[in-house]
Formats: C-alpha cells, structure tokens, sequence
DNA sequence: AGCTGTCTAGACCAAACGGTACAATAAAAT
DNA sequence: ATTTTATTGTACCGTTTGGTCTAGACAGCT
C-alpha cells in the first residue's frame, strides 16, 4: 500500500494515540487535531478509522513476518537463528513501541477480514519460532518441550511492549541477548552451552 | 469492599465485555442490558464505569499479591516456592481469564489514584518473585541475571491470556509446570537440575 | 393502613462519536 | 488566462456516550 507524506504521518500519530489511549478512546477530531488536520481533510488521507488501524497493526507484523524468513535463510543453525531472531524482534519492539502495542492490543477492534489478516500473519511469525525449535531439537541441542513453551517464549518478548521505556538504560540488543539466553538455556538440552 | 450479589454480577458481567472488546468499546447501556438491568437501576449498585474497571482490576492483582505473600511464608526453598507461584499464577489466569485481561489490558484506562493503585500492587507482585530469583542466587541455586529478566519471565505468564482457551486440553497447572520447568531451567546455574 | 428504605425503569442531559457533503482554496497543467 | 486536480476547513448527519433525576414498585415493619 503506497502512502503519502500525510498518511504516513497520520499513522504515526495515530499509532502513538491509540498505544496511549487505546482505540476506542481516541476520536477521529483527537487525530486529526494531533497531526494538523481537519476531520475532513482527515477522511481525505485515510479510508477510515479501522482502516488506520488495520494499517499500523499489519505493518509491523508483517514486517516481522518478513524479517524471520528471512533470518531463517541466513542461519542455518538453531542456536544462532534464535539469537538473531531475538535480537531483531526486541529492535523492531524497541523502536516501534507505540506501533507493536495497538498491535498486539487492539487487534481486537478489527472486524472481519482485517482481523482474520493480522491473526494469519501472528500465526505465520510463531511458525517460524516452533520451527526453529524443532529442528533444533532434531539436532539434539535443544531438549522436547510442550507446543505452549513456544507462545510463552513469545510473550516474553509481546509483553515487553507493557514495561519497555524508550528511553531505557538497556539497549534493545543488549534486552535480546539477556532474553534469548533464557530462551536459550530454558531448551537447551547441553548442559555445558 | 463488600458487593452485594447484583454488584458482583455485573462486575462479572462487566469483565467479560471489557475483555472481549475493551474498556472503551462498551458503553454502560450495553452492560446494564447485559446484566439484566436498565441503567438507571445500573447506577443504584455501581459508584460509576471506571469504578467497575478498578473493581475487576484490582480485585486479581491484590489475591495474587496476597497468596504470592502466603506462598513465600510455606515454601523456603527458592524452586519449590517458584513452581508453586507458577501454578497458582497460570490457575488464577486460567480461571479468570477475562478479569486478568482487563487488569492488564485496561489499566491504562484508570485515572489518578485507582491507577496508580493498581500499578503498586503489580509492582509488589513482580516484587515477590525477584525476592524468590534473587534468594536463589545467594543459595547458588540460580545464577545471576539482569533484573530485566523477571520481568519477562512474568510476561510469558501474563501474556498467556490473549491465547489461552478456557476449554482448552491442558489443564492450567499443566502449563503452569510447563513454564516453570522453562523458568527453573533458564536460571539454573546446576545443569543437572 | 401507613410508613420507610431499597430497588427499578425510563426520560433526559450535554458532549462526543464516526462519517459525509460541500464550498473554498491552492497548485499545476493546458 | 483558463481549466483541472488535489487539498483543505466547516457545518452537519444520526447515534451513542457517561451520568443524573424522578416517579413508581415493592418489600418489611409498626
């Protein structure tokens, strides 16, 4: 979807609104007010409200979406995958705060076909994680763990978003080492890794 | 606070339509209809909508905190205290699914001191399991790690009511013993734990 | 019967909601 | 200079928002 100067900027601040306020709490005027606009000339950038929703949490995710696929070409090795895999989902957390919060928040207030959109495209992210750590479990680095481990490693990362300050001591790289250790450690099935 | 048995229906009710669609995304017309009441009869029983969302929200948050505080008088042993926290944590998730949601989810839409009421005990929360993490380490039953790290330890459980399903196969101290086997082994500094 | 206090429903309020219509403006193309 | 074309602001639409007020229904008590 190619966007404008305006929409893009619209979507920004649009994201940052509805990270703070949540969807529902933000009207169209608070909007259009925030990025210099009238509703009018609001509605001439943006298709709707959802629409503008639908925009900030598909962007991200299918970033994400991406991004995994294509780390998975680059690192053969499970280990190494995760590592890079953890890095890069804590970056794109850690710079796109306000935009990965709607998204894994406010998913709920898309209807139909946008929700089911997002939904695939969440799925299609946690593949890439369990598939990572089933073939390292056929190598025998990481030990069998339940289906769940792999949604609860994940929220490690999702839940950040909550508690995470843009401004923190703590580079986002430096998050995603101490966390993919965890992860790491948590399958390992090599005591001595 | 005392409830009478209307009140807590309709913080029942409440909780469930504040998961499914958000704080901001249910009016209170929607709520009393819910509940079987119209809403001048709504407001005899409710002090007022934010009122309820502070109900539900704090409601959970403090029984945590109260049996987190219970559970660390019964278990001295750092581990054992740290699988009976995460089962009772994944069984109060579990069994409340929508109340969680909206302590987490919404608490954003809580204003002045019922926010930051709700925000202490989270905190006293967290707190209690950084005691347990750092007891560990002095006895050398964990090995040291970043302080961040518990915070996403919490995430993986907090996180878990956006995907788990109330009838779903695995019961919640099963996934509470999956995770905290995650969580034992990711701080384990004796490999063969 | 008369009184008291709890509970109920619905009318009502000003404000805000998402979205549209339209006229005015600015810029670009001819 | 004139005609398109892309932007803009404002007034307006019907609906819904959180919350209040009031009048009636109902029980239990004297």
């Amino acid at each position: 979807m190619r966007q404008t100067e305006q929409a893009k900027k619209i979507t920004k601040v649009a994201a940052s609104l509805f990270a703070k306020k949540g969807y529902n709490g933000v009207g169209v005027a608070e909007i259009g007010a925030a990025s210099g606009f009238g509703r009018g000339t609001l509605y001439h950038h943006i298709e709707s409200k959802e629409g503008l929703l639908h925009e900030i949490a598909s962007q991200y995710i299918s970033e994400l979406v991406e991004s995994g696929h294509r780390i998975t070409g680059e690192y053969p090795d499970p280990v190494s995958r995760l590592r890079a895999l953890s890095r890069h989902l804590m970056s794109v957390i850690s710079n796109s705060l306000s935009e990965i919060v709607v998204c894994f928040r406010e998913v709920q207030s898309l209807t139909g076909s946008r929700h089911h959109d997002v939904m695939c495209m969440h799925a299609e992210y946690q593949q890439i994680w369990s598939k990572t750590i089933e073939e390292g479990v056929q190598q025998n680095v990481f030990r069998e763990v339940d289906k769940i481990a792999v949604k609860g490693l994940l929220g490690m990362y999702f839940y950040s978003c909550l508690w995470l300050k843009p401004d923190g001591l703590q580079s986002p790289e430096d998050i995603g080492d101490v966390f993919s250790d965890l992860v790491i450690r948590s399958l390992s099935s090599d005591p001595s890794d």
